[in-house]
DNA sequence: TGATTTCCTACCAGAATGGTAGTAAAATAC
DNA sequence: GTATTTTACTACCATTCTGGTAGGAAATCA
């Protein structure tokens, strides 16, 4: 039941980046992966993850980097482990765009979802604000 | 964040004791795994995830299987999926055992404690009985 | 003795995890 | 216009985890 390196890296990343929000300067990952002691290489494959999302603005060259496109209040942390892990669902029943066969007399169904709710609910409600304010 | 079929079957093992708990009578894994439809052989295996437990009895041979121990009521899921998947933790940084090397300068670790906190207290207030009632 | 069932060990294919390496392309500095 | 910096993208790789299968030994009962 554990949170690879994909989600936790890149909230690492976020939160860096949600840190540096109000320099707006383009932050490099050189400098997330010196600070957070991850190599520069494995956080370039984890940026990956955050292809199709609009969270950052990003430019090339010498002092290009990345920036939040939007305040650190917008961002949950749901939806960023969810873009960084692809899914977040504890078990694949949960949802219905995979019912298991035997879902009719399967007594464990209800907790799975009401574990993935509270989870969820947890998640929904943090923000990258949230983070960086309790530093 | 997905849990295994580890946990999963392991739990339908012990949730089909529990409904079997009044009848008082050895249960063979072959009737769990036609009810079920997985593999005899793989729950075998998965019931050696258990055997360090004293959750059940068993007995070899004709008229032999398994039946709980105690009363579906002293079963808390979190215990069963504890043993089943070895832990249920969503990072190593949330207990004594390992503290990451950076947890100073780490915004996420609260994260991580807490939600570890809300799973296992959610897990560690429900039991067999819980489950088999909700039938 | 034979059937049944747990107990135990070994093996195995495929996917996920946690990386590394190399190179192209864009942006800036000199 | 060349060198440097930094993102963007692709390919590769070793190790571990997942989800099994297979075979046989030991116990129990008819």
């Amino acid at each position: 039941m554990r949170i690879s390196t994909k989600g936790r890296y890149g909230l690492a990343i976020m939160t860096y980046l949600a840190k540096e929000y109000e320099s707006d300067r383009y932050v490099t990952l050189k400098e997330i992966s010196e600070y957070e002691n991850i190599s520069l290489k494995y956080l370039e494959k984890i940026m990956l993850n955050f292809k199709n999302s609009d969270y950052f603005k990003s430019c090339r060259g010498s002092d290009g980097g990345y920036k939040l496109s939007y305040p650190p209040k917008h961002y949950t942390i749901k939806d960023i482990l969810e873009t960084a892990e692809g899914s977040i669902e504890i078990t694949s029943c949960v949802n219905g765009d995979f019912e298991c066969e035997k879902k009719d007399k399967c007594l464990s169904v209800k907790l799975w979802k009401d574990l993935n709710n509270i989870i969820t609910d947890y998640l929904k409600n943090k923000t990258l604000e949230d983070l960086v304010k309790e530093d």
